[in-house]
DNA sequence: TGTACATCAGTGAACGCGCGTTCACTGATGTAC
DNA sequence: TGTACATCAGTGAACGCGCGTTCACTGATGTAC
């Protein structure tokens, strides 16, 4: 008791905000959470709530903040692979389904905000995957990779890689964590989508290089 | 008056499923959208909603199967065009834009169903989906296009250019209908992604074929 | 280091309101003969 | 074609409940001297 007292400080908002990650795995939607649903989830009194956050908006807002930094290290993991081009898709892909999993509340949280109800958010997301494309094409400039490709040509190949990927989290979502078999599928299938663009992207000639 | 009464024999069924459309479109997300919100929209008294549908669950499944009839009058549409292959993807992908803004609603609330809540809808959307990519791969197929590809290669490049496009209907759907500039811009990086993945098809060697 | 005070963060009671759902009703539409 | 009856679809009142939000409170933590 004491012991829960003594962390309580400061901690609410941190228990708040996964109280609604929480609810969001369990299959609910944020859109249609409650201030009082989220707050009993977390094991505090509705009128904390108002201590961290003006409305259920604003929550997601700060929520998208700290999807920000999932996906920073996502990528910091990634860039320690091995560069032998012919596995870095796979590694690429599985280490994306692996992250996911290990992180589903959050990116069911991503999946939803994607076509989600505030605006704002929508952006911050957006931002996210824009940020995300940009520095996997500065990966290719660093490794000499597409080099016949022009900036915003590769920027083009790069984004179009992300949202594929990003599409897929729909069916890794759907998927039940120890359906190996089903994971395996979806694996090899966007494996093969990437692999697929990246050839499109060998042959694209870009106009002004 | 008397010419409401008249009509109102089973229509209320119809105006509800558009009264959600409306207040989806308006920037309501569905999953948050309540009976008596729906019936207002429509004009009728809530207990009306019974009569039609068990929750908004269920109405939101009869929405996947109309949306289904939306895609396909999209694909009809769409084999209507000439086919010279220099201009088929330009022509597809402008259809489909104009498509989603003259069906605004209806489209956001498939955006909105593919990470919903409810998984029959999502389950729905996603079949709508493959049986788009499975179209398109017959029209390939009758076209004599794409002949060095097995069925299942075929597929998966069909199913890649439908998500990549469907992808886009969140950009599509954030922009303002007379905000041609961004509209255009949207469109032409859409048409250089199909345009990449159909250059990747192409250089891509069935191993079986 | 100790004391006095301000600020912060969690509490519990209370409010008015809109929600989903039930029920018995009514009048229009469809069906059988 | 006309009549009698069943079914269907929309109505209006009522219910109990959980919601968002406010308020005055309390005790712990941080700050100044």
């Amino acid at each position: 008791m004491v012991e829960k007292r003594r962390r309580k400080r400061g901690e609410t908002r941190g228990q708040l905000m996964e109280a609604a990650l929480t609810l969001v795995g369990k299959g609910r939607h944020f859109a249609s959470l409650g201030i009082r649903e989220v707050t009993r989830e977390a094991g505090v009194v509705p009128t904390s709530f108002y201590r961290h956050f003006r409305n259920m908006d604003d929550l997601g807002l700060q929520l998208v903040d700290e999807l920000g930094l999932v996906m920073r290290k996502l990528m910091r993991e990634s860039r320690q692979q091995a560069p032998f081009a012919d596995k870095l898709i796979q590694d690429s892909v599985n280490l994306f389904v692996d992250h996911v999993l290990n992180n589903r509340n959050f990116f069911t949280f991503m999946a939803q905000g994607l076509a989600g109800e505030s605006r704002a958010v929508r952006d911050g997301i957006s931002g996210e995957m824009r940020f995300m494309a940009h520095e996997m094409m500065l990966d290719f400039r660093r490794m000499k990779m597409a080099e016949h490709l022009s900036d915003s040509d590769l920027y083009r190949v790069c984004e179009l890689v992300i949202r594929t990927v990003a599409f897929s989290l729909n069916d890794i979502l759907g998927t039940s964590a120890d359906d190996e078999h089903q994971l395996n599928t979806i694996r090899e299938r966007e494996i093969q989508h990437v692999k697929m663009i990246m050839l499109g992207a060998m042959a694209w000639k870009s106009e002004d290089r």
